[in-house]
DNA sequence: GCGACAG
DNA sequence: ATCTTGTCGC
């Protein structure tokens, strides 16, 4: 990866997380600053289901036929408890040495959780966004926070994803019939041009192709291993 | 005080 | 996240 990494220490206590996220959420971008997309990444990650490991897996695809260029995985140990809203300070770690294996620097991240649909508006997908300073999308299969809305049955079909007045994110419907996602902008991204994406990325299934292979490799990783 | 609570 | 078979519905 090209871009000079921006990262700062992973061991922290709850409050030093709190105040780094207070911090960090001031350098979000919000609206479309990204050139051509050419390929776009997928991240995702596995937790071993006795001891503490974790896998992180990240999946770049072609943004125009969907097919994958470049995949690269990495494994570490949980130094972070899971906490909502803290939980970018849990899996990070691992995603952030992923993507350093990268040959490719992507055009565009799109990350399995939230970006500004967080309670101090800085979910995984922005604070991976703004360490690498790079483009990123949150797209969540369950909701943190914001007043729900129910969307149309149609694809394409999305409603506001309001909290405290301000619209954080969205429901987004990416097949007929099926539970919406949330998606929400995580770094140089508008909520409309996030929300396009991930349509366009959600071809035959509920969830976006770029998720769906990082979850794959993700889960190959962790059974081939044991 | 009682829920809610990304993966 | 993870543990898990069949089953209801489009």
């Amino acid at each position: 990866m090209k871009p000079q990494i921006i990262t700062h220490s992973w061991n922290l206590s709850e409050e030093q997380a709190l105040q780094l996220q207070h911090e960090l959420a001031t350098q979000v971008i919000t609206e479309d600053c990204l050139g051509e997309v050419k390929n776009i990444a997928g991240v995702d990650v596995a937790y071993d289901k006795t001891s503490d490991k974790i896998i992180a897996a990240v999946v770049v695809i072609d943004a125009k036929t969907l097919e994958i260029i470049e995949q690269s995985t990495a494994e570490n140990t949980a130094q972070f408890p899971y906490i909502p809203s803290l939980f970018s300070f849990r899996e990070l770690p691992a995603v952030i040495e992923a993507l350093k294996n990268l040959q490719i620097t992507p055009d565009l991240i799109v990350c399995d959780g939230q970006g500004l649909a967080h309670p101090r508006r800085f979910g995984l997908a922005c604070h991976l966004g703004v360490l690498f300073d790079i483009p990123t999308i949150g797209c969540g299969k369950t909701r943190l926070m914001g007043e729900y809305c129910e969307p149309e049955k149609n694809r394409g079909a999305m409603t506001p994803l309001i909290d405290n007045h301000e619209i954080i994110g969205c429901t987004l419907r990416t097949q007929d019939s099926i539970k919406p996602v949330y998606v929400s902008i995580g770094n140089r991204v508008s909520l409309a041009t996030a929300c396009a994406w991930i349509l366009k990325l959600s071809t035959k299934y509920r969830l976006p192709e770029t998720t769906r292979a990082a979850d794959h490799l993700v889960r190959q990783k962790l059974t081939i291993k044991g």
